[in-house]
DNA sequence: ACAGCGTCTAAAGTATTTTC
DNA sequence: GAAAATACTTTAGACGCTGT
């Protein structure tokens, strides 16, 4: 449907709208009332309550001798999946558990360690204070052995008690940016203003004592805050969001000045694989602003897999879905049929390696792609191709096509999908 | 046979340490 | 002192070993 050429004579402003009103009306021709599931923002004393039930369950069973266990759901199983196109990868409700048994060799470690982080979790939310994943590792590295094995047990508590990872007073340093037409407040009542403009240069450090602001000021981002939920009074002008796969472009695109060449927007990186707080503010914008939303990452199956991170979840934190996938993201660029029909030189193509293949291949077989025939046509492209690029690739048809010529084309003619 | 868990890869980045 | 190397941050997911 974006794929319908409008003429030259369409302005910006109209292909916008237009795709606005298209995604809202398939927004609203889905699910009526959205059945609420998954994790809900949760008191402190809902989160104290279940713990104490959690903790409860286990002395009554210890009361009748028997071993106590832990019962989670398996996040890691695609059959616990399913697909809906207005949500995107959500967990099924009668999903398949896997029991941490006290009794077994094998995962009474687990189990001690599920328990040692549950009454750390609760001593957080009894005191209101926080904590981030890693401060829990390292206070006791030599047991945990590897933060991947804390950061692990924390998903699994969340989805335990169906409560988001913030209710459980644990944080992770964010590691996103934003900048372009967005103003704030946070929490504590800080005003920011992520505005990248020439008058509107923002300089959060005090560093300017050293000489007067010079032309080396750089336009600069703002980092994700850590407590999306407690923003306030989100005000901008923006006609559109465009979520960047990596720094380097991202920057890129603030140094050329995208935020105000064409329209107002704003732009947003998760730097990779973008974190919890990233998709939350990506998701809080949608559900405020209702502005498209457009993804621009490399053609290569890592980046497909981020754009469909922003877009439909992960598996891993399907049972968070809710709060977190943007279904109404588009996929900008770079497409692979971008490769051909600018005639990006050979040389700077990469070939796919066998990882890249079997990625390409997993995707394809994910439940989203029935319902994308688009992408799995560019998919299908870069399969038969055999060959990746990065957005960097952009470069070697000229330094500043990707501010210029690429995103402006794309934006005023409508070449997403 | 299968579930569970650990290991490995992969991409982005920052911060610190080592080397020249 | 600057550049390079190393280690560690975030994330997802495939693979393979092991024990029930």
């Amino acid at each position: 449907m974006a794929f319908a050429p409008m003429g030259p004579e369409a302005s910006f402003f109209e292909v916008l709208d237009r795709h606005r009103a298209s995604l809202l009306a398939a927004l609203s021709k889905g699910s009526p009332e959205p059945p609420v599931q998954g994790t809900r923002t949760a008191s402190s004393s809902e989160v104290l309550a279940s713990i104490e039930n959690i903790i409860q369950d286990v002395v009554t069973t210890l009361a009748r001798n028997e071993a106590p266990a832990f019962i989670i759901d398996n996040r890691s199983s695609w059959e616990n999946i399913k697909f809906d196109d207005t949500v995107g990868l959500q967990m099924v409700s009668h999903c398949t558990t896997r029991k941490i048994k006290s009794d077994s060799p094998k995962s009474v470690k687990k189990f001690a360690l599920i328990l040692k982080i549950l009454s750390m979790i609760y001593k957080l939310v009894q005191s209101n204070t926080y904590a981030t994943k890693r401060d829990i590792y390292y206070t006791d590295s030599q047991l945990f052995g590897n933060q991947s094995v804390v950061d692990n047990i924390i998903d699994d508590i969340s989805c335990m008690l169906k409560v988001p990872r913030r209710s459980l007073h644990i944080l992770s340093t964010s590691k996103g940016l934003i900048a372009g037409s967005l103003r704030f407040t946070e929490e504590d009542g800080t005003r920011v203003s992520c505005a990248c403009g020439a008058s509107a240069l923002v300089c959060r450090e005090p560093q300017s004592w050293m000489g007067p602001p010079s032309s080396q000021e750089r336009r600069q981002a703002i980092a994700v805050p850590s407590n999306i939920q407690g923003l306030r009074n989100l005000i901008t002008d923006a006609k559109f969001l465009l979520i960047v796969e990596k720094d380097a472009t991202f920057q890129r695109l603030l140094d050329d000045n995208f935020c105000n060449k064409m329209s107002p927007c704003i732009m947003v990186t998760g730097k990779g694989i973008p974190d919890l707080n990233t998709r939350l503010l990506v998701k809080k914008l949608w559900d405020l602003f209702h502005i498209p939303v457009f993804t621009l990452v490399d053609a290569d199956p890592h980046g497909i897999e981020i754009m469909c991170i922003y877009k439909y979840g992960s598996m891993s934190m399907s049972f968070e879905a809710h709060n977190l996938t943007v279904p109404a993201v588009r996929w900008l660029g770079l497409l692979p049929s971008d490769i051909n029909r600018l005639n990006i030189p050979k040389d700077s193509l990469i070939p796919l390696t066998k990882r890249d293949q079997m990625k390409l291949d997993s995707i394809l077989k994910r439940p989203y792609v029935t319902c994308q025939p688009f992408w799995r046509k560019e998919m299908e492209m870069m399969a038969d191709s055999r060959m990746k690029a990065e957005i960097q690739a952009l470069t070697s048809l000229s330094s500043d096509y990707l501010s210029r010529v690429y995103l402006p084309n794309k934006l005023k003619f409508g070449g997403w999908i």
